[in-house]
DNA sequence: GGCGAGTGTCGAAGCGCTTCGACCGGCTAT
DNA sequence: ATAGCCGGTCGAAGCGCTTCGACACTCGCC
């Protein structure tokens, strides 16, 4: 292993020197700056981790917390876990995976290592156990999802309320009157996962100033588990017309009975979904749906960290703005026979 | 932040005495052993990660290099991180994700950096650039994929050419005659993933010792793009009952498509797919399939690292056995009318 | 009764890097 | 001319840990 000092060495200068030639944070003449780098390249030099992180204690690495549980939006947490290790890189930072399963034990260990110098959650949930010790250390951390206090962290998540209002909207200007929402599993919601909540609470309070009745069915998914709960929809409202779908799991098999049922999307009835991007896509008709923002997601996760990190940036709540994109399976409602 | 040597003046002891009660390296009484641990307790101590790989060029990580693409088996991918992830942390060790973004770079930073100590290679291709890199270091690493040559390197993988095998033999043994094979898109082959190949290998192998017929055809996926292939391969062999999918995203596109036709699956067509257990469970028609052991990938992966850095374990090629779950989508062949 | 073989503990020497204060010229300002 | 300054470089002191050799004991045994 080459070290700093042989790269002094084959510079012929002194080691302080080579490592501010690396850190930049004094001044080196020219001639001797290149005739280190010359050195550094010839000798094939990589400063060691290790002592870099002992004598500077900073270790350059964030640590990010995924949840144990892969049933629920996994391509959205890959996604946001490959946006969050490429945009660390950018800033000089590698990654180290966490899974939930060690819990706040995990949080302490690396904290108290000084393995990482900040973390990342994701999938925080309402009441997270984990935050107790994240306010109470003096690390960074930055929440993917939105807790149930927000107080002394620093959140970012997809503005579910907005969805929810802008997928309400969406139905109500092409007037439908109707609408029912297919929500996640009911151990979703028991389990406080804010954002099913929220999304809902954007749909209800939308709808009532808008007028329209709005009937949310929570549904475990499959085939059928959501033929029950539609044969209910309809028992009860018959003239329901637009379908807010949060539920991956949903989506395929509502599409599949409503086919069956002689109802044409999105001539009968139209359906907006609230899924990850592959999922509006791939679907036997490509769903109007609002995305969640995984990369944006996790690029924003990363910039906040490092700004605190710089001693730069506060603990706020960033709510990314929702965007609805109008595919095939919405439509006008129609005419009244 | 409190260190070793608090610790020992705590318990009384030197601070090699409490380094030892920490590794276990040299044997201590019962007495002093319970007293550094009980001032370890109560400090709340936790040795400092950089100190360690320091002075004892451990590091006690493993880099997990994932591929950047998200657009094939991501859900696999994530369930083999986190399966890495938790055996790792089994065994002592952390995971530091890399993407493959930066390619072999980032094997020469992490290796000569001494940031971690081997690493697991996902998705590997069959002429991979990072391979001569990984053969001229003398740090261990796993591949998670086949190359096209494995001297010198450890490789887990899914027996892909087995599992081809073994779909056809199922197949077969319910009376077929006449098989098509819709795989992944052209461009998969093209690009020489393995996986693909081995797994066609095995199909064309069995069909032709077993006599039967077999009809390859790529395919991008999607609806229109199957409807193509689907209706090609029953102009050119009316007689296709059984049907092995090797493309997540075919799957449904199929499903709905055969009944479209009014062929009923499983009673006048067979389905079995090469795809995720997620995938097999949640389509339509809960599919007969091969499942891809992710899980078992991960852990067998770290498990055969972790040897190699206690100096067991050697370089071999772990190909582990595919199985068949039967399940509602394959039965017996239709009587000719 | 003294010797070899453990057993448990300690001191000290690093591991490779960062960083602080000091030093040394060559400037400009007086 | 001399004081003061600044850019550029160096030496040395650690950062917190591991590990090696040494040392002091206690045994059991011839």
């Amino acid at each position: 292993m080459v070290t700093l000092a042989e790269v002094a060495r084959h510079a012929g200068v002194s080691a302080s020197t080579v490592s501010y030639v690396l850190s930049g944070k004094r001044s080196i003449s020219l001639a001797t700056r290149q005739r280190v780098e010359e050195s550094i390249r010839r000798l094939g030099y990589h400063p060691h981790a290790g002592a870099r992180a002992l004598a500077s204690s900073r270790s350059n690495i964030i640590a990010l917390m995924v949840p144990l549980r892969t049933d629920m939006y996994v391509p959205v947490m890959m996604e946001i876990a490959i946006a969050v290790t490429t945009t660390a890189r950018t800033h000089g930072y590698d990654v180290l995976l966490l899974t939930g399963e060690e819990g706040p034990d995990a949080v302490r260990r690396v904290t108290g290592s000084g393995l990482a110098e900040a973390m990342i959650l994701m999938d925080v949930e309402l009441d997270d156990e984990r935050l107790p010790l994240l306010r109470a250390t003096d690390q960074p951390s930055v929440l993917i999802g939105l807790p149930a206090e927000t107080d002394g962290l620093t959140c970012v998540d997809l503005d579910f309320e907005a969805t929810g209002a802008l997928c309400v909207e969406h139905l109500a200007a092409l007037g439908h009157r109707d609408i029912a929402v297919i929500g996640e599993a009911p151990a979703v919601y028991e389990r406080h996962t804010g954002f099913a909540e929220r999304t809902l609470l954007g749909l209800r309070d939308r709808s009532r100033r808008l007028g329209l009745g709005l009937l949310h069915r929570p549904c475990a998914g499959g085939y059928d588990a959501l033929a029950l709960t539609l044969a209910r929809i309809f028992d009860e409202r018959p003239g329901t017309t637009g379908f807010v779908v949060q539920n991956e799991s949903a989506v395929e098999p509502l599409l599949a009975l409503l086919r069956q049922q002689g109802r044409a999307v999105p001539e009968d009835v139209s359906v907006v979904a609230v899924c990850p991007e592959q999922v509006a896509l791939h679907a036997s008709v490509r769903l109007t749906s609002v995305a969640v923002p995984a990369q944006e997601m996790g690029r924003h996760a990363v910039e906040q960290l490092v700004a605190k990190l710089g001693g730069r940036g506060s603990d706020e709540v960033v709510l990314l703005a929702p965007e609805l994109t109008v595919r095939a399976s919405s439509g006008p409602v129609p005419a009244r026979p």
